[in-house]
DNA sequence: AGCACGCCGACT
DNA sequence: GTCGGCGTGCTC
């Protein structure tokens, strides 16, 4: 008989056998069965090739249905996501259910299901649309509609609003059908634009040395600013697609994606595909289908289109490698930047890790010679100055925050006409609510955290649980009506700046006054017009280009991230400082960076602004290593939460016990905790973990797999929800 | 996960 | 004497 082994979405570190009906011969690795388990039938993926048996000793139960008439998965996908359930220690079934859209783990079939499309009545079609001149946007659509068919998840894209197509609609002039998608090769038509003298000297190199690695080689793509990194990201690809091969594009966040589409689709007449979180289920399936089938030229996605099957890739492009996004922080905690380039070996396929701020992990694998640099090093063609200052707050003039000085240098960089740029990390009127008389402060109970006032609503909002309460009136505590504000956040930033610049048009951006990205658009349609303007906002304005004539950007408060208990939060902030310096501040004009802080003298920061970021790397590499941290030790910690402090806490107790009298236990393993999680309680529940660490990473994940089995049975973790995370961005 | 089995307290 | 709570173990 034959058996095969079979991944369940249970959590399970370990596969079961089944044996094959007794009719059937051809391999079914990849496929999905259904399984009778215990007194149920269950969805699962077959792991294994048929495995040969004359006589069993044991009995095994019998594949109820094949579902697939292939595999889902190529086999070098298939053999990394069993190794990455076992580097993540995730159980194998629920590795690879993540890896497919929920449709397939529902079973339904592997087939495109019919899109909503809409289209041009023959009506519609012979419609003159001057007809619609008074209203512009129906003008735009039925000309849209009248040179091609648009999907329904494609009118955002185009731009188009639901609203104005059922307008059309019920003029009769457009139809919404349920259409099959056609599927086509698209090489066969495939063309791409190219731009003449497009590249100068080190881009052409660039590209050459990118075009020329047909086999698995990482490279790290160091670039001053977008512009150029973009340049050679369409020669590469360009060079990958007319061989035949598909692209993986990957991005941090949804906005990103949009803004490549854009230009991919200038530039190349093939098929691109999106993947993200906000897609709906049937969306999903068919971009995950497309790709597969090797219908999708590109796909550009985040996180998680990592794991999407492609019948021929040629070739990764994760953009923004420093990014904390690439890490899935639910679950299967997986790294998408290491998932991504484990990817291109077994594929022997070329990956670029793009950033302007190269990772600490990717600089240190640089120097092992496992990764190969190569440096853009072209800046915005200008001689004016950039000039990047601490300026010190000890004893200065201060206006709520914002020092004399720093007001002085706002009023010329306004006078000139020119832009200033404000960053406040802080959302909210002030995080701090306050009693005069007997400084009691407003304090969310289910996080231990305090409220931070917003004067819009006139809530206090609680930035860890999401939690609103109404601004008290009194003092909670002493019943006094006194209470007032401490510290500065954006939202009272923009009042201040009011006050003092009463004539000069203010813009505030942050998810308070955001929430779309029409939203968005309008206001950075407002802020793109010429003139003096200042612009407040937190980091969500730093990550990337804005607009022309900002000439001043000033960090008012750099000094928690001096004290964070995070290690990395220098690293962080010293990305954000580049991508600023590099991205928003318009070089082509004399321009100022200013960070506000009571220590000018820290070193790092000094090397910072001195040296740059490549400078500042060195140093806390060279600190990283004195004092063993990653990169270079490694870390796995065992996370776990409850409504109860005690019941966490106790479980993390017990994994301790256990590993630290363990046989295999090496004497250069490091066992810290349980220690409360930096976020400790958040809406009710308690965080606790336990880490461990060692140099040898092959070492720990062994040695771990060996643990888990234990401290998977422990009674104390199967009331509590815990969870495993491996090379964790943050302890 | 989800289901069965078994042991113990409370309730006809 | 049995009903049902939950802690424990197992699923090919
Ligand atoms: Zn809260
Ligand atoms: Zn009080």
């Amino acid at each position: 008989m034959n058996i095969v082994k079979v991944a369940l979405p249970i959590p399970v570190m370990h596969a079961f056998n089944y044996q094959l009906p007794s009719n059937f011969l051809s391999p079914i690795k990849g496929r999905r069965v259904l399984v009778p388990l215990g007194k149920r039938m269950i969805l699962g993926i077959v792991l294994s090739d048929n495995i040969h048996v004359k006589c069993s000793y044991r009995q095994y139960k019998i594949i109820k249905e094949i579902l697939d008439y292939e595999s889902l998965f190529s086999d070098n996908l298939l053999s990394l996501l069993i190794w990455s359930s076992k580097y993540y220690h995730y159980p194998i079934g629920e590795v690879l259910f993540h890896a497919l859209p929920s449709l397939l783990r529902q079973g339904k079939g592997t087939i495109f299901s019919p899109l909503q499309q809409w289209q041009v009545t023959s009506y519609g079609k012979n419609t003159s649309i001057n007809q619609l001149r008074r209203s512009p946007k129906q003008q735009k659509a039925l000309k849209l509609l009248q040179e091609r068919n648009l999907y329904h998840h494609q009118i955002n894209e185009f731009e188009l609003s639901k609203n104005t197509l059922k307008l059309l609609k019920k003029k009769n002039l457009i139809q919404l059908l349920y259409v099959q998608p056609q599927m086509e090769n698209w090489y066969p038509n495939f063309y791409f634009f190219i731009k003449k003298k497009e590249l100068n000297l080190e881009q052409k190199t660039v590209v050459r040395i990118l075009n020329s690695k047909l086999k698995f080689t990482t490279f790290v793509l160091v670039s001053k600013n977008s512009f150029s990194k973009i340049k050679v990201y369409l020669n590469v690809i360009g060079n990958v697609l007319k061989t035949g091969k598909q692209v993986l594009l990957l991005v941090p966040e949804i906005k990103l994606i949009y803004n490549f589409m854009d230009i991919f689709k200038k530039r190349f007449n093939a098929p691109i595909d999106i993947l993200h979180s906000k897609l709906n289920n049937n969306e999903r399936l068919a971009v995950w289908l497309r790709a597969k089938k090797g219908y999708s030229a590109i796909v550009i996605g985040t996180r998680s289109a990592v794991l999407i099957s492609f019948m021929n890739l040629g070739l990764i492009i994760l953009d923004e490698e420093n990014d904390n996004a690439y890490k899935e922080q639910y679950g299967w905690r997986y790294h998408a930047r290491d998932f991504a380039v484990m990817r291109a070996k077994k594929e022997d396929i070329s990956i670029i890790l793009g950033t302007e701020t190269p990772s600490l992990e990717s600089l240190k694998n640089i120097d092992e010679g496992k990764y190969q640099r190569l440096d853009l090093t072209e800046q915005t063609k200008s001689n004016k100055k950039l000039s990047q200052y601490l300026l010190d707050l000890k004893c200065q003039p201060l206006k709520h925050g914002i020092s004399r000085i720093l007001i002085q240098r706002i009023e010329d960089h306004l006078l000139a006409n020119n832009k200033v740029l404000l960053f406040l990390n802080r959302r909210g009127y002030s995080p701090i609510l306050i009693c005069h008389n007997c400084s009691w402060i407003a304090e969310c109970l289910s996080c231990n955290y305090y409220y931070t006032l917003h004067y819009y609503d006139r809530q206090m909002h609680c930035h860890r649980c999401n939690n609103q309460l109404p601004m008290p009136i009194q003092c909670l505590k002493c019943g006094l009506k006194c209470l007032i504000t401490l510290g500065l956040g954006t939202e009272q930033l923009e009042k201040i700046i009011n006050n003092i610049f009463p004539d000069v048009p203010v813009t505030r951006i942050d998810s308070d006054t955001i929430y779309d990205k029409k939203e968005l658009k309008k206001k950075l349609e407002i802020i793109y017009k010429n003139g003096a303007r200042i612009l407040i906002g937190t980091q969500i304005l730093a990550k990337g280009y804005i607009c022309p004539d900002i000439t001043l950007v000033s960090l008012l408060n750099i000094d928690s991230v001096l004290f964070a208990s995070d290690y990395r939060a220098i690293e962080k902030f010293a990305q954000l400082y580049i991508k600023i310096s590099n991205n928003i501040i318009d070089r082509t004009k004399n321009s100022e960076l200013i960070l506000q802080t009571y220590y000018p003298e820290n070193p790092l920061l000094l090397t910072l602004i001195k040296k740059g970021y490549n400078a500042l790397a060195i140093e806390m590499l060279a600190e990283r290593r004195d004092v063993s941290l990653p990169p270079y030790s490694n870390h796995i910690i065992i996370r776990s939460e409850d409504y109860n402090d005690k019941s966490a806490a106790n479980f993390l107790e017990k994994c301790r016990q256990y590993i630290e009298q363990h046989s295999m236990r090496d004497s250069k393993l490091c066992l810290i905790g349980p220690i409360p999680a930096i976020k400790f309680k958040c809406a009710g529940r308690f965080h606790w973990q336990l880490l461990l660490q060692h140099p040898s990473r092959y070492y720990l994940q062994q040695f771990f797999s060996c643990v888990l089995p234990k401290i998977m049975k422990y009674p104390e973790g199967r009331k509590i929800k815990w969870n495993i995370d491996v090379d964790p961005i943050e302890n």
